[in-house]
RNA sequence: GGCCCCAUCGUCUAACGGUUAGGACAGCGGGUUUUCAAUCCGUUAAUCGGAGUUCGAUUCUCCGUGGGGCUGCCA
């Protein structure tokens, strides 16, 4: 590779199933290698397996990037150059580094069919790997390995090479499974004539269960997280995180942060373990950090239609979200928040149940008096704000018994043995509302 | 089985021959607190084992052990 040459990175997944956290993981790398060093990242759809190829799965995988945020400068199928693919197949026949060689099908059909195998010259390959160092393998082993299955149907590491020589892909970055693929792949570079690209062999990511991550074993797709209402940077920042990390003792990066510190030489040989809980941790780091309008966005994109009918206005979702936000790992915890009942009492007036108003030990008599007492002293203050609420009230509660008082004057205010604190309630609903809430409260403990 | 790779708290990792082996997540304990959260403070916990090399090994070498990957007419 010349100095001069634009570095060009590739990710390349065959569409056989939803894009997860491994071969994610190999994507954010070559996605930040490329845009670190100014060089272009290349997306292409490994489809020669037709069988397997599914339109479906290369429609999550661009969705997935899409949403990461993990543009592509080029986009290409590997069935779109298949004449290419079958060019070079007859340029290594003619040369005499491949053959066809005429073999019973091995599905058992008995019938024959006419394999394309590469001459294996059955020499020591080795190759200086960015990550793992100098990599030797004996190819004897390999045998005249098949490179196409007839003229038509090339296989992966015919059109692998041939599809990196054309896009001038500088460094194929990709994971540890392809490490022992590497020297058929050089074998064949090496008889087309074509540069061997930088080689970075990435450590996979495990499941909890320390092996291979993978849709079987319950790793989740991206586009799960995403419908979880996980958020994109979040991942990417995770992620990111798994095999590789900048050396200092920062955890938070946006993506322009893991871009400029991103380095290959500091990629960890060993594999890693894919930590949901930290992936939690990480979303909720990125919540309190996302800007007000992204946040109300996707509040409301996850707020049931049950509560989006009565049209809050965004002020309202504001206040809500801030109250309701330290509650939740990722957004879609609101869903399963309305489902328990734990969010319709910010938007409509609750039912209430006179003996969860009286808590533990409290009298009806007892507490409809305290609740009393609590409005008269709201009634007459001017700032609801929930200091000055807590301030207002907080000398009474102390006097006769906090629990006495702020323990039905938050049942009041949202009908729930849980709930946030009654000062924060009482700020959110506002004097009116709150005076309102208390009154039928009260009225309810007459009877 | 064969070939290849790897090895620091439970997990993700820092340390590039000299540190009381650091941080983060989780855990645990406590403060705050009317409930649920949140938050703050504190704290438990690791160099796989054995030989070398060296004044000195987490770090270098070898062996063992353990784990992983590959071993397709899949990618």
């Amino acid at each position: 590779m010349q100095e001069h040459q634009k570095i060009v990175t590739r990710f390349a997944p065959s569409p056989t199933g939803k894009l997860h956290s491994g071969s994610y993981r190999t994507a954010i790398f070559a996605y930040l290698f490329a845009r670190k060093n100014h060089g272009s990242f290349v997306l292409r759809i490994e489809d020669t397996d037709r069988e397997r190829s599914k339109k479906e799965y290369e429609e999550n995988i661009l969705e997935s990037l899409e949403w990461l945020g993990l543009e592509h400068d080029k986009f290409f199928r590997q069935s779109d150059n298949i004449l290419r693919h079958k060019e070079i197949l007859k340029q290594l026949i003619g040369g005499g580094h491949a053959y066809i060689s005429k073999e019973e099908a091995k599905d058992g059909s008995g019938i024959m069919k006419e394999l394309v195998r590469f001459k294996n010259p059955n020499t020591d390959v080795s190759f200086e790997d960015e990550i793992k160092g100098r990599v030797t393998v004996n190819t004897k082993e390999l045998g005249d390995f098949v490179i196409a299955k007839n003229m038509d149907e090339p296989l992966f590491h015919l059109a692998v090479v041939v599809d990196d020589f054309d896009e001038s892909v500088t460094h194929v970055i990709r994971g540890e499974d392809h490490v022992s693929n590497t020297p058929r792949q050089i074998l064949i570079q090496r008889a087309i004539g074509a540069p061997e690209p930088v080689y970075a062999h990435l450590p996979l990511v495990l499941g909890l269960d320390k092996q291979k991550l993978s849709k079987r074993k319950g790793a989740l797709a991206l586009t799960d997280y995403r419908d979880l209402g996980y958020l994109p940077e979040a991942l990417l920042n995770m992620i990111s995180m798994i095999g590789w990390n900048p050396g200092g003792e920062q955890e938070i990066f946006s993506k322009d942060e893991l871009v400029a510190s991103f380095d290959l030489s500091r990629v960890q040989k060993s594999p890693a373990i894919f930590n949901p809980e930290k992936l939690d941790w990480y979303d909720r780091e990125h919540i309190k950090r996302l800007p007000k309008a992204l946040l109300l966005g996707y509040v409301k994109k996850f707020l049931p239609e049950s509560i989006l009918s009565k049209n809050p206005a965004d002020e309202n979702l504001e206040s809500f979200i801030a109250i309701i936000g330290e509650r939740l790992t990722a957004f879609g915890e609101i869903r399963k928040m309305s489902e328990r009942g734990e969010l319709l009492y910010f938007f409509e007036r609750p039912e209430y149940d006179a003996a969860l108003l009286l808590g533990k030990d409290g009298s009806a008599g007892e507490t409809k008096d305290y609740l009393s007492r609590a409005a008269a002293i709201l009634e007459s203050l001017s700032d609801f704000s929930k200091e000055s609420v807590k301030n207002a009230l907080w000398g009474f509660a102390t006097e006769v018994g906090r629990s006495k008082v702020l323990w039905p004057l938050r049942v009041a205010l949202s009908g729930l043995a849980k709930s946030p604190d009654p000062f924060v309630l009482s700020a959110y609903f506002g004097k009116d509302e709150t005076l309102e809430r208390i009154k039928i409260a009260t009225e309810l403990l007459s009877r």
